[in-house]
RNA sequence: GGACAGGUAUCCAAGUGGCCAAAGGACGCUGACUGUAAAUCAGCUCGGCGAUGCCGUUCGGGGGUUCGAUUCCCUCCCUGUCCA
């Protein structure tokens, strides 16, 4: 169970219990455990913070048991409201639908193709009648929802809590009791739809409450808040292992461990050694870093991939060489530098081409340039490099 | 339905007739130091201009008062809180 995360010890405990008990059971009954967590298409991409439950779910997969990857095509209407303290914008259903279609095929990264089922939670949830929706309302209160830690806040606050944001815990236990769930797999912000909703509503209507497995929250690239698009912190999926490599490498120390925790292969011994070497200093902190941005380049390009990421960021990034392969883009005429800028698009607007070059930003085969008006003639290949990592290769007609 | 509060740049937020392209944060960007880490320091952060200044656009929408409006008036739209 690493990188669970149940907040209270006692739920904790009774979670690994019931676990234990179903996979004696489901034994008996001579069947695998029905495993499943949902993902909301809110954007097109996924990154590593998706694949933590996603990986959990690989490892049930591995043992043997029926994995479900269940696309929130319907509850993504409602927008959960459990990871952010204000109520998320509503989506489209084709925004939602466009978002869908590629999810599933990067959860193949991790996930096997061959014995994953995907679903779309609006198979049963466009079904639901308002009579059904009342009866499932009847087995909750008000005040379950209040003391939730999210709408209590908001509460606190003076702020909305939008009724349609109640719906969304009601929906995802529908979610379980449709497919007679064992074993939910998410995150900490899920806890409350989890073990509150789900199974609450499968004990309501007959079936034996699921056991939640409830994961940790992996911190974006700045270290510190929840990965999100909208928070701009992600490490995607759907990139280069060059990219994936420095992503990783540009996580905060202190955030080190904690993906260690969640999203690589390694073994809780394996953690817990890098984590004392950290702590006592025996390795620079830098190189155990690198060991993890190989580990998690290798889950998802293979190991044999991240060998040329690493040296592909070592002599870029330590060693300041040129990249390998850059962008190039064929330069016709002569045009100031403002103008190449503007061309290559290294930058937005001539103003702030002329704010990059002032600032001693921009250099031309190494050499700083100074001069914003400066005619400049393309007659061979020749590496405009914008800030610290922008390059290109401008090529002559 | 009633009372009140509010809508300012990517976000938070000041500004209540000229000194406002709009304080201060945050985010971001550039440079220094480094391990493309953190912390720290310096600068930048609407657009256009051969330009230490000039021009254009901007403070929810529209209209008005004024030499001059983010600031005043009218109107419309939107949002929230509370009471019922």
């Amino acid at each position: 169970m690493q990188g669970t995360e149940y907040g209270d010890e006692e739920l904790k405990q009774a979670m690994e219990r019931e676990l234990r008990e179903r996979l004696i059971e489901a034994q008996k009954e001579g069947r695998p455990l029905r495993v499943y967590a949902g993902f909301d298409p809110t954007s097109s991409d996924l990154h590593l913070g998706h694949t933590i439950p996603m990986r959990k779910l690989r490892q049930f997969q591995d043992l043997g048991h029926e994995v479900t990857f269940l696309i929130g095509s319907y509850t993504a209407l409602v927008g959960d409201p459990s990871d952010k303290n204000k109520a998320r914008p509503i989506l489209t259903e084709a925004q939602v639908a466009d978002n869908a279609r590629t999810y599933a095929e990067q959860a193949f990264r991790l996930l096997d193709r061959e014995k994953t089922k995907v679903r779309y939670n609006g198979e049963w949830l466009s079904k639901l009648t308002l009579l059904d929706l009342i009866r499932l309302g009847q087995n909750f209160t008000v005040q379950q929802f209040l003391t939730r830690d999210n709408f209590a806040q908001r509460l606190e606050r003076g702020e909305p809590i939008f009724l349609h944001e109640t719906f969304y815990a009601l929906m995802q236990g529908y979610d379980a009791v449709n497919m007679q769930t064992d074993v939910q797999v998410g995150g900490t912000d899920q806890l409350f739809n989890i073990i509150v909703a789900g199974r609450k509503l499968q004990e309501a209507l007959g079936q034996k409450p699921l056991v939640g497995i409830i994961l940790g929250i992996l911190p974006g690239t700045d270290g510190v808040m929840r990965m999100s698009k909208s928070t701009g912190n992600i490490v995607p999926i759907s990139t280069t292992a060059e990219d994936m490599y420095g992503k990783v490498m540009s996580v905060p120390d202190l955030a080190m461990v904690k993906y260690m925790q969640l999203a690589t292969r390694w073994t809780p011994g394996v953690v817990a050694d890098y984590e004392s070497k950290l702590q006592s200093g025996a390795v620079h902190p830098r190189d155990i870093k690198m060991a993890l941005a190989r580990e998690i380049v290798g889950i998802f390009y293979g190991d044999e991939a991240a060998a040329p990421a690493e040296q592909n960021f070592i002599s870029i990034f330590q060693q300041h060489a040129l990249p390998e392969d850059m962008e190039q883009v064929t330069v016709d005429r002569a045009m100031t530098i403002t103008d190449l800028l503007i061309f290559t698009h290294s930058a937005r607007s001539k103003n702030e081409a002329r704010r990059l070059i002032d600032q001693g930003g921009v250099k031309l085969e190494g050499v700083t340039l100074e001069d914003a008006m400066k005619l400049i003639e393309i007659s061979q290949p020749i590496v405009l490099q914008v800030g610290k990592r922008k390059f290109v290769k401008l090529m002559p007609k």
